[in-house]
DNA sequence: TTGTGTGCAAAAGCTTTGCATGTTG
DNA sequence: CAACATGCAAAGCTTTTGCACACAA
């Protein structure tokens, strides 16, 4: 996570940035997309659709699935959330402006999901590129394994394998 | 894929590795088992489980779903076969006996999966296993990208993002 | 005003489960 | 023979789609 700006500050850059992107692809600045974004902001770590949806529903926010999902992707396309799979059939999703790139380390316990970064990577990202004639746009990098401490084993949604 | 033995030698080797996983997990040793497990090592590259059944049942193998996707998760826990997400809601198999630990590249375009190699890897698992007091049992990295050939970008079933 | 985003609910796609039957040990 | 895996179909869960309505431009 490894926040550099204030809260505040991050908030009003993204969603500057938002609002660029719609226009620049004709689509529209609903007040829907922008709550989303706001809640989106506002959390912390991972989440998954279904959570989002419930918080802004459970928030009296009247917003449905589709809009969320919709709102999602338009997220990820201009960068501002970044999407993952721990494991599961279940898209997670954390905000990515404004926090350095990092990779994630996951507990196959209780589910804990830490963070790191390592310039190693970027190095082997380079290199397999230019190897097999690739233009890498992203990658995906999760380690999984047991923490030390004695984690809630019976949490829920714990990554499966893979 | 990197093979370092004949198909022969390899099946032989992994019909002994699953019974005795079966024998010490006190699991039966049912024909259906074993002529997945056979379908898998017969096969290349990677599948999912909808692939595997209807290629069972094409050869007129009467099998089912269930048994399948049972099957498949007894290969995983005795490490016969590797199990991934390239950034879809779907699970992807390989065999993965006798083959070398490799990661993947993902076409967004095409589709196309390619592996590769890379010491790095496990410099990084080693250190952030020791640095954040985690013992890592496995790790996923996949680098998402475009690849050079003009490729068929109506292919489907292509990765969405992450 | 007009086209597009939204909410709602139904459908789709992958995976798991329940139950009766068949088979392994 | 008894326990357990299987086949089949139905249910579960996440995500997508269709349609009428509402609203941004």
């Amino acid at each position: 996570m490894v926040e550099t700006k204030t809260t505040n500050e991050v908030f009003t850059e993204v969603k500057r940035i938002f609002t660029a992107f719609l226009e620049q692809q004709n689509q529209r600045k609903t007040p829907e997309r922008f709550a989303i974004l706001e809640e989106i902001y506002h959390r912390t770590d991972h989440f998954d659709a279904e959570a989002l949806y419930i918080h802004m529903k459970n928030q009296s926010y009247r917003v449905s699935r589709a809009t969320v999902y919709n709102t999602l992707e338009l997220l990820v396309h201009c960068d501002l959330v970044k999407r993952h799979q721990f494991g599961k059939n279940l898209a997670q999703y954390e905000k990515s402006f404004g926090f350095k790139q990092h990779d994630h380390l996951i507990c196959l316990d209780c589910g804990k999901v830490l963070e790191f970064c390592d310039p190693r990577i970027q190095q082997i990202k380079t290199m397999m590129g230019d190897l097999l004639h690739f233009k890498i746009a992203h990658h995906s990098l999760n380690l999984y394994g047991h923490c030390d401490s004695a984690c809630d084993k019976n949490r829920k949604n714990l990554p499966t394998s893979a």
